[in-house]
DNA sequence: CTGGTCTCCTGATCGC
DNA sequence: TGCGATCAGGAGACCA
């Protein structure tokens, strides 16, 4: 499932391809997945009213992300955030349409044109979403973008032990819940969670705020090494991730905890236990990641 | 205010 | 081979 690390690889894919390129027309199958930032959901509202918050009729010029948002900005001010949920895509069409399952639920289709030679001078830019946890929000402005963002915790390629001290607070849920909370730290989702634990030998259901400094300073330092590496390696591509030219990324390969439940702790070779909360699988190592040598308040 | 649970949604997979 | 049940979970709504 796409999180900050795919997005940013996502992001980074996308990015010299769109970039410079005129946004020409748009075509919008399902309106239920769009969004305008303060108002009412798209779903009343007429297709045409749809071009402009979908950046029809201007020029890309600038991706930018935070967390597992990304967004599009065009020279007319307007930013585009998309989400991708569970199984959300943005790929980039440069011949015909996709055929069979590849072609279903391409809810959002933009057609753009750049003079590039590397490109044809007329593509698509297509957002798929299967299952439709995800979306697009349209912003009027740069800074209802920024004031949208600065809702939600730092991001979590960048976030310091400070930062993410602040964030966690006094609370007394399980540090995993606090982690998958993007107010706390943006961009860190089910996968992420468990290798930051792991790779700080913390256990998940420890009360967040019962962690000491030095105990989330390397939850935090772990947290940045991880996504960056995992961002890098062209994010985690369990079953849907793409990147904007289809390409999965390789860094499930990185995973030392999750999807190895039952299988031997990369440290200590213990079983590595699975238990669940807020309904998501989570595993670690009973040994590395020992809950009673948390400390107590 | 906080933290837990429910809900949305479809495709892949499993058991019989 | 077919088919129903189960599972995957991000994020906002909802509730105690």
């Amino acid at each position: 499932m796409p999180e900050g690390p795919e997005v940013e690889h996502l992001r980074r894919s996308l990015d010299p391809v769109v970039v410079g390129a005129f946004v020409r027309g748009v075509r919008v199958a399902r309106r239920g997945v769009i969004s305008i930032a303060g108002a009412s959901a798209a779903g009343g509202r007429r297709i045409s009213d749809l071009d402009a918050p979908l950046l029809v009729g201007s020029r890309i010029v600038a991706t930018l992300r935070h967390g597992k948002q990304m967004a599009l900005v065009a020279d007319s001010g307007r930013a585009l955030v998309v989400q991708l949920g569970m199984t959300g895509s943005v790929m980039i069409e440069p011949g015909p349409p996709p055929r069979g399952m590849d072609g279903k639920h391409r809810h959002v289709v933009w057609t753009l044109e750049r003079a590039d030679p590397t490109m044809p001078s007329e593509f698509r830019v297509a957002f798929r979403d299967p299952r439709r946890f995800g979306g697009l929000t349209a912003y009027g402005s740069r800074a209802e973008l920024d004031a949208a963002w600065s809702r939600l915790g730092t991001d979590g390629l960048v976030v310091t032990g400070a930062q993410l001290r602040r964030g966690l607070g006094s609370s007394r849920r399980p540090i995993k819940a606090a982690l998958l909370d993007q107010t706390v730290v943006a961009g860190v989702g089910n996968i992420y969670a468990d290798e930051s634990l792991f790779a700080a030998s913390i256990h998940p259901l420890t009360p967040a705020g019962s962690l000491s400094a030095p105990q989330v300073g390397r939850l935090a330092r772990e947290i940045r090494r991880i996504l960056n590496h995992a961002s890098d390696a062209g994010g985690s591509t369990l079953r849907d991730y793409r990147d904007a030219f289809g390409q999965p990324g390789s860094a499930v390969q990185l995973h030392a905890a999750y999807g190895r439940e039952g299988e031997p702790c990369v440290r200590c070779k213990t079983p590595l236990q699975g238990l669940r909360m807020q309904a998501r699988a989570t595993v670690f190592c009973p040994r590395c990641q020992d809950l009673s040598t948390c400390r107590k308040r």
